[in-house]
DNA sequence: GTTAGCATGTAAGGAGTTACATGATTTT
DNA sequence: AAAATCATGTAACTCCTTACATGCTAAC
């Protein structure tokens, strides 16, 4: 089948059109600035992912003819666009639900790397609870592997190298750990809620699950 | 000239030989795992970067008769290898200082983006004090509008998405806060020494800059 | 003696950006 | 009326990974 298709990128957006349908132009905000997964995410390849999607009938498109979203939009004009241009608005079908609950339930490794987990872990919301359970720790022993190897490096080149590059060094590896703790925090919440096992069809998890206590501040 | 070489590959590979000559599988586990930068490089990247580097002048090859560098190295045979095979040790060439110190000055925008600070902050010993102040505050106002944007997203989509996603926005806004913290205790560092400038091309910066007075455990 | 690690390279292909091309609508 | 933002799309190009191809040396 077709060329592209990472299958990052089609996990957000078949995952960000089951929350809600919305054209091309909002989901790559969504992906770039609410995801933040792909750091600027741009139309060369939105825009032909959509396209196959859309070959596949993974989504379906519809014309708008209410007219661009705009902020101060209801106050002014309610005539519609009148079909001058081609405005979409992409919705999931049914068989794109099942392929979003397909890509959800693999939890594999690539759910555990760094262009992977932030993904997978938007769409907690309709993943199955094992599953989760699995990425998460996935994650921790992915972050441990790097503990070790930036510990490793700084006792190695110790004194061997100038006071950036250890400093670069010391930073990087606190980040690792204060996300490993982060995850210690996930994991023991997810071990929590196990015992009341739920169906992922149905209703998934929103506000059941409640990772940390901490207030925000 | 040439067809690949991005900036960052060129920068991290004459730095690094900057520091000591290697072979290409060396640097290619100190670009890895030592700076962190690329995920994990791999040759078919980075020989080709060293044949092009080669052929411009800015590296030069010796043939290596003492054999790989292995950990057990100097206990057994002192046997040269008889040039079988070649192993080159790369160094860097007086044009190839030259191309990175010109690197290392430019100081803009690519030096403060997500992909090209780490590369730029190691090789920090070799860069000119008020290029390095420059970087450094470069970054801090890119990770504020990244602080701006996330608090945004938060705003508007609070009570709209399920927990998982706010926990992860929540995590990701305290991780870019963190990293601000740490960008402007090196920033009060840097400016404490700017009191006493210093020329870039005599033994730059090493122990003088002391970013950060806390132990490291 | 076989596995793991050192060491160098090439060809094919994937994934994404940049730059281009177009046009409506909203705000200033 | 100009500038910003909304909105969709394509073609060329860049950079990198994967898979292949080869062979030595150390450790188990």
């Amino acid at each position: 089948m077709g060329r592209n298709k990472s299958a990052m990128l089609e996990l957000a957006v078949l995952g960000l059109l089951h929350r809600t349908p919305m054209h091309g132009y909002e989901l790559r905000k969504q992906i770039t600035n609410v995801l933040g997964l792909f750091r600027a995410l741009s139309y060369g390849s939105l825009y032909p992912c959509l396209h196959e999607l859309l070959a596949a009938g993974l989504i379906a498109e519809e014309h708008d003819e209410t007219g661009p979203a705009g902020p101060a939009r209801a106050a002014s004009s309610t005539r519609p666009r009148s079909g001058r241009r081609s405005l979409k608005v992409y919705r999931l079908t049914a068989d794109g639900k099942e392929r979003l609950q397909e890509l959800l339930g693999e939890g594999g490794p690539a759910a555990w790397e760094d262009d992977g987990f932030g993904v997978h872990f938007a769409f907690f919301g309709q993943t199955r609870a094992d599953v989760r359970l699995r990425i998460l720790e996935g994650r921790r022993s992915r972050l441990e592997e790097r503990t070790e190897s930036i510990r490793a490096a700084l006792t190695r080149t110790r004194e061997r190298v100038d006071s950036y590059t250890l400093e670069l060094h010391r930073h990087g590896l606190e980040s690792v750990e204060r996300e490993v703790r982060w995850l210690n925090e996930l994991i023991a919440s997810e071990r929590q809620v196990a015992s009341v096992p739920q169906v992922a069809s149905e209703r998934p998890a929103d506000g059941q699950a409640n990772p940390s206590d901490k207030e925000s501040t």
